[in-house]
DNA sequence: TTTAATGCAAAAGATTTGCAACATG
DNA sequence: CATGTTGCAAATCTTTTGCATTAAA
């Protein structure tokens, strides 16, 4: 799955902006690495995206590229997700979405949802705290893996 | 976070009835340590648990702690939770809830809302796979650490 | 008694860190 | 030029595995 180019640029540019903000330097790895990640929607780990570097620039290294991510993260740049037992993932996409989870493949898939987005919350939980967002994520089984299956 | 006897009780006589059905030995060790999962809603993780069932248990070894955990995942008698960077942690709450989680200090609460079992998907979701089980997670600041930040 | 489960110790992964060399602003 | 960043290699930390011993049914 690949975003579309003016998408990318767009993340690009941002990720340049926050970097200048912070007085972070906008070194080739960083640049190449989150590029990598702003291009794709498939939720790469960080061995993935090592590789994927890798091949433009043979010269990168693996822990180079976790603290990057991890960087990226702090930065609000990039989010985290992929549960416990699996290596963590990348996503660039900040846009508000969801997620479905197969629970054979563990593959997992953003939909979006402008009610969901809105879902109300029972007053029970502002006793918890602040809330930042809202997000749903749904298991189940996925179309490849129910065919596989059967 | 304690779970009240009485639900503790009906937990251990499911585990024991589901261990029967399947042929799986109830040994000492996975009594107990199944027992430590199910009197906690505090979502220990695997060292966790093994320290508190080697007070009871002193012989015990952390490996067959894993083993068991993931046995009794397997089974359907505790679920995971913990997203990637932290360790993974283990909950015997069974009935559906949903969980705020806080971004600060990692800790995430339980909570129940018969509105957000019941919410209504878009359909698009259909195309994605099957759906088993949805679950809404909170992301936010804890009151306590709101009350630590200021 | 038979088969599965445990404990030990060692292995395997994934991720992180110290430090000298290097590149960015 | 000063400082932050990289690459390397080694360390760390969590989780898993092989195997001889032990315990459940």
């Amino acid at each position: 799955m690949t975003i579309e180019k003016k998408e990318v640029e767009q993340r690009m540019k941002h990720f340049e902006t926050v970097c200048r903000d912070e007085g972070i330097k906008l070194t080739h790895q960083r640049i190449e690495i989150f590029r990598e990640v702003a291009h794709t929607g498939d939720h790469p780990d960080a061995d993935q995206i090592f590789r994927r570097v890798r091949d433009r620039m043979p010269t990168v290294s693996l822990d180079t590229v976790y603290r990057t991510l991890w960087l990226l993260n702090d930065l609000g740049l990039v989010v985290t997700l992929g549960s416990s037992r699996e290596r963590t993932r990348f996503d660039a996409n900040l846009s508000s979405h969801h997620h479905f989870v197969c629970g054979q493949c563990g593959f997992t898939h953003d939909f979006y949802s402008n009610d969901l987005d809105n879902i109300r919350l029972p007053d029970s939980v502002g006793t918890l705290g602040e809330i930042e967002a809202t997000h749903v994520e749904l298991r189940g089984v996925c179309r490849e893996c129910l065919e596989k299956g059967r």
